[in-house]
DNA sequence: CTACGGATCGTCT
DNA sequence: GACGATCCGTAGC
C-alpha cells in the first residue's frame, strides 16, 4: 500500500521512526528499484540548528518548507546527493534524511549504478556497501536534484509503500545524528533511528 | 579493525 | 572565500 500525505504530516521524529521497515521505490526507465529503509534521521523546525531551514528559506532548501509528502534532495561535498522526505506542515522546515536501505528489487540495476557490475559479481565488501549510506543509496537509485520537490503520492518517479514488514519497536535503536558536529544546541539529540542489524 | 586526508562544487556569507 | 546531514583509498595495527 502506497503511503499518502497523512503519513508524512507529523513531526519529523515520528515519521523517521515509522519509516523504518517501509519500502522506497523508484521507477528508473520502467524498471522498479526498491529497498527497505533501515536508517533515518529527523531534522525539524527553527530550533533545530542542524536543520538546513532553521534560519529561514533559501533557494536550495525551499522544498523543506512544503507540506509533508514531498521530496527534498540536495547536493553536498561536490559529489553526493542526499535524499530527504519532507514532513509536518507547510511553512515549517521539517524532513527525514534516508541514510540506509536494504536492496529489495532491481539489484542488478543498483549494482550497475554503483559499481558497473552485475549483482552476482559483487565482492563481499561491495555487497555490504551497495546502499548503506546516504550518498551511496542516491548513487544506486540514481537520485539527483531532479527529484527535488516531487510529491510522493503517485507511483510515478518515487514513492514509499507499506509492504507489511513487521518491525518490533525495541529493535529500533536511537543515537545522535551523524556528521553535524557544527550544530551547537542539537548535536546530541537522539534523532537518528536505525534497525538493529540482528533484527532482519 | 580504526584513522586520516583528498576529492569536488553548489550554496551561503 | 569557506565549508559541508559523505565516500573511498591507503596506512597502520
Amino acid at each position: 500500500m502506497i503511503l499518502k500525505k497523512d503519513f508524512f504530516e507529523h513531526h519529523a521524529k515520528t515519521v523517521a521512526r515509522e519509516l523504518i521497515g517501509k519500502v522506497l521505490l523508484i521507477n528508473s526507465n520502467g524498471k522498479i528499484l526498491s529497498g527497505i529503509i533501515n536508517e533515518t534521521e529527523a531534522y525539524h523546525g527553527f530550533t533545530d540548528d542542524a536543520c538546513h531551514g532553521h534560519k529561514g528559506e533559501t533557494e536550495r532548501c525551499k522544498s523543506l518548507f512544503k507540506d509533508g509528502g514531498h521530496v527534498y534532495v540536495y547536493f553536498t561535498y561536490g559529489i553526493h546527493h542526499m535524499l530527504n522526505i519532507v514532513t509536518f506542515d507547510r511553512g515549517t522546515p521539517s524532513a527525514v534524511l534516508i541514510r540506509s536501505i536494504i536492496p529489495k528489487t532491481g539489484k542488478n540495476e543498483l549494482a550497475t549504478n554503483r559499481f558497473n557490475k552485475n549483482y552476482k559479481d559483487l565482492s563481499s565488501n561491495q555487497l555490504k556497501t551497495l546502499t548503506n549510506g546516504p550518498g551511496k543509496l542516491t548513487q544506486a537509485f540514481k537520485i539527483d536534484r531532479s527529484f527535488d520537490g516531487v510529491e510522493l503520492n503517485k507511483k510515478n518517479k518515487i514513492w514509499i509503500e507499506d509492504q507489511n514488514i513487521k518491525i518490533d519497536k525495541e529493535k529500533i535503536l536511537l543515537t545522535p545524528r551523524i556528521g553535524i558536529d557544527y550544530a551547537e544546541k542539537s548535536k546530541n539529540w537522539d534523532w537518528r533511528f536505525y534497525l538493529d542489524p540482528k533484527a532482519l
